[in-house]
DNA sequence: GTAGGGTTAG
């Protein structure tokens, strides 16, 4: 047996490279020559890197205890039981030491029984024997285990209790955590140390609890710790996060030796209550910055919205040589998504290939975001299907990404995909496909959703029972939406916005405006999304002049600068309910032009109540925001094609053809079990067609001898009479109900989903189907839901 | 177990 040194080199899981050298010593049990160790388990191979194994540490125990924690950690389980077998074969007897790292090995990766396990074999355990399996029941939050162990002990140290403290802070037992930390105030054998202060002060931080803050803080001062950085820095954290930024500034001023941490944790903190001046301010004032302090910089800069800003500070850091790590990229790219700003993401992203950041997954999941809100999904989509590794966050990026443009149906493929790859969904996963869900008004699938919730446990996530709630509503089930909000335990601003636009879009506006009551009485602040709910119900019922009082509401009242949806909505409310000189002097005195759907909504009025003046203002206007858009063409050349006005359609359709234009084609689709069937107004392949052609025919009958008169205006081509009646009855709407009516169960409802906005004529033969065959049919169109039912539809007739 | 990044819900 030669002296050697034995090197490893380690990768933690964060990514930081740090060296373990351990000092050659002369071994006592060296039994099993390294070379079969290598055989027999190969992984030690990777464990150890590229260090050849005749490189033999002289202490086999200590060998073993290097490489025990190389296996500590939750992904390495496997590797950690194997070890483990292996130092049973080869050593006898283990020192109290190896079965001491065994055990904080197993703690480290997640096993508290096999912690226990190795435990219960010590001959003479002792306080660190102890102390390990305390660690491991407080880190996996076995509380009653550790409770048991810590009472059982017969001495305890500080280690000790904090172990006992920060498993109950950790895991849910916030009232045990306070009183194991005062009941070791208490005792003189276990001061505590910066470990202790620093857990607490998290602790206090995450629960932003100021009061409790404020008392640790009494007690650091008189163990004379407040000075020293270790749990200055921590206290200046905690006072930034509970909003208590002069604390912060004072404790900051206060302490002697001012490192790096703690200016970069003050910094953090200024920008976290939005003093940007202030955080440039005290960065100049530093001595040296290291790649924290820029990125800090970079990050604060765009969730304080100043996105431009943070990308300048990225430039100088680049220039200045800073280092630059997958934190930078992550926040430059998060900067680059806030502004939508492609071609600078592009150029980031190059630098990442340049530097070999490409294959990290942090960076990786960033990409896809940033491609995502620059509406370059298949570039999002692209970065996504390259990762070398995927995590849950990548996923969760790419489903959102899907989601947020507009490709539904993906997010709900690549949630599928990645629980095929073996990865559970979290909280932000499931929210997100529900959302997704709720966008494509899936029932069905959305019930299994809230089952999978409902089993997972993720239903106690706030986000998860919130998405549900608007799952429901936006499913047209308002009733179970509002069984959900009734069971949920906490309600937050998001879960009453969800219920109130769910009845607004149900247009139940007296139920949209008792609950936004209700709400401001039980104490909830409403902010912009929810008065987009409650302005659109009033638009919806034509409660112009509540709806005027809310709005004013909202700014006087409540200090909300109204966006363009707000407007919009005042537009659709003032117009659609045809007061159109109204609605011009309001949008004239706005202080913003609207946006594209502003206008469109006064185009969309316009035509409704036959004012071709302003009709044709909103029509241009809408073409100058956005020429590619078909809403403006359409809009504007149904308008003429109402008035039977043929030769300027034509001269629309031309120009939409010169501009590459195109209408989007009316669809709508039915589910019958588990099967999507899709109509459109031309289809002549649907297999049923001759059925459900035959079934309209039955019907029309009906309905004219029940009253129902066609409405012409509503077909926009310049054809005769019968050949209009025709391509009426077939409407998309029309085709998707007679089919629902021949395949779907008469006991249930028949729920159909339109892409485009259902047509006058569509809802008035709806109404009277749902009184003819005495059946409950409800319609999803592109902006609200009618339930039709005895011949009466839930939005009565205005829409 | 002192500081920085990437993903949710209305």
């Amino acid at each position: 047996m030669t002296r050697s040194t034995y090197h490893i080199l380690s990768k933690a899981r964060s990514g930081k490279v740090f060296s373990n050298r351990i000092k050659p010593t002369i071994s006592r049990f060296h039994i099993c020559p390294p070379h079969t160790c290598i055989k027999t388990l190969p992984f030690l191979n990777d464990l150890a890197g590229s260090t050849p194994f005749s490189a033999m540490p002289s202490s086999v125990s200590n060998h073993y205890a290097s490489l025990l924690k190389l296996c500590s950690q939750p992904n390495k389980q496997s590797h950690l039981k194997k070890l483990h077998c292996l130092i049973l074969k080869t050593i006898n007897p283990i020192d109290t030491f190896l079965y001491n790292t065994l055990i904080a090995s197993y703690s480290n990766a997640a096993l508290p029984e096999h912690a226990r396990r190795v435990f219960d074999q010590i001959p003479q355990p002792n306080l660190f024997s102890r102390n390990a399996v305390l660690s491991a029941y407080s880190k996996s939050g076995c509380l009653s285990e550790m409770e048991q162990m810590f009472d059982s002990m017969p001495e305890r140290d500080c280690v000790s209790w904090n172990s006992l403290v920060s498993g109950f802070a950790g895991h849910g037992s916030p009232k045990k955590a306070v009183e194991a930390y005062r009941a070791m105030l208490r005792e003189a054998q276990a001061a505590p140390n910066r470990i202790t202060f620093s857990t607490m002060l998290i602790f206090s931080s995450a629960r932003s609890s100021s009061d409790l803050g404020r008392q640790i803080h009494c007690q650091i001062i008189k163990y004379g710790f407040e000075r020293y950085v270790f749990v200055g820095s921590p206290l200046v954290d905690m006072y930034s996060k509970v909003g208590l930024l002069g604390e912060a500034r004072q404790v900051f001023e206060w302490m002697e030796e001012k490192n790096l941490v703690v200016y970069n944790t003050m910094i953090t903190g200024l920008l976290r209550c939005g003093m940007v001046e202030d955080s440039k301010q005290l960065f100049r004032e530093m001595s040296e910055r290291d790649s924290i302090s820029w990125t800090t910089m970079v990050t604060g800069l765009t969730q304080n919205g100043l996105e431009l800003e943070a990308l300048g500070f990225f430039r100088d850091m680049r220039a200045q040589d800073v280092g630059i790590d997958q934190y930078t990229f992550g926040s430059v790219l998060t900067a680059c998504g806030g502004l939508s700003a492609l071609e600078q993401g592009k150029q980031v992203h190059a630098y990442i290939i340049r530097t070999h950041y490409d294959n990290n997954v942090f960076v990786g999941s960033a990409l896809v975001d940033m491609y995502s809100k620059c509406r370059s999904v298949r570039l999002a989509e692209l970065v996504f299907r390259r990762m070398a590794f995927k995590n849950i966050v990548s996923w969760t990026a790419m489903l959102v990404g899907y989601g947020q443009n507009g490709c539904s149906e993906e997010a709900m493929q690549i949630f599928c995909e990645m629980q095929r790859n073996g990865i559970e969904p979290d909280d932000f996963t499931l929210g997100s496909v529900i959302s997704s869900c709720a966008n494509l008004a899936s029932l069905e699938e959305g019930a299994q959703f809230h089952c999978q919730a409902l089993v997972s446990g993720l239903i106690s996530f706030i986000t998860v029972s919130n998405a549900i709630v608007t799952l429901y509503g936006k499913c047209g089930s308002i009733e179970d939406s509002h069984r959900l909000f009734n069971e949920m335990q906490i309600r937050d601003q998001v879960s009453w916005t969800a219920l109130v636009s769910g009845y607004a879009q149900f247009g139940k506006a007296k139920e949209t405006i008792e609950l936004f009551e209700k709400m401001l009485i039980e104490g909830v602040n409403p902010d912009g999304i929810t008065f987009i709910g409650v302005l659109s119900a009033c638009s919806r019922a034509g409660l112009v002049e509540k709806g005027y009082s809310y709005f004013n509401s909202m700014v006087e009242d409540h200090g909300i600068t109204p966006i363009a949806d707000h407007y919009t909505c005042m537009i659709d409310l003032l117009s659609r309910a045809g007061r159109l000189k109204e609605t011009e002097d309001f949008i004239k005195q706005m202080p913003c032009h609207p946006d594209a759907i502003g206008w469109a909504t006064l185009l969309s009025s316009c035509r409704v109540h036959g004012n071709m003046e302003l009709g044709k203002w909103a029509a241009e206007n809408l073409l100058e925001l956005d020429p590619q858009s078909p809403a403006s063409y359409v809009l504007l050349s149904n308008m003429y094609a109402a008035r039977g006005k043929w030769d300027e359609v034509a001269q629309l359709r031309r120009g939409m053809k010169d501009r590459r234009v195109r209408k989007e084609p009316g669809c709508s689709w039915i589910k019958y079990k588990n099967k999507v069937y899709i109509f459109s107004a031309d289809d002549q392949s649907h297999p049923y067609l001759e059925r459900i052609y035959a079934e309209l025919e039955k019907l029309h009958l009906k309905m004219v001898e029940e009253g129902y008169k066609p409405d012409m205006s509503s077909v926009l081509h310049d054809v005769g009479e019968a050949e209009k009646m025709n391509m009426l009855s077939h409407h998309s709407e029309k085709l998707a109900i007679a089919f629902g009516l021949i395949f779907i169960p008469r006991e249930l409802p028949i729920r159909v989903v339109k892409n485009l906005r259902v047509c006058g004529d569509c809802h008035n033969a709806t109404k009277f189907i749902s009184k003819i065959v005495d059946r409950e049919i409800l319609v999803r169109d592109a902006v609200r839901f009618h339930k039709f039912s005895n011949g009466v539809c839930s939005c009565g007739d205005f829409w």
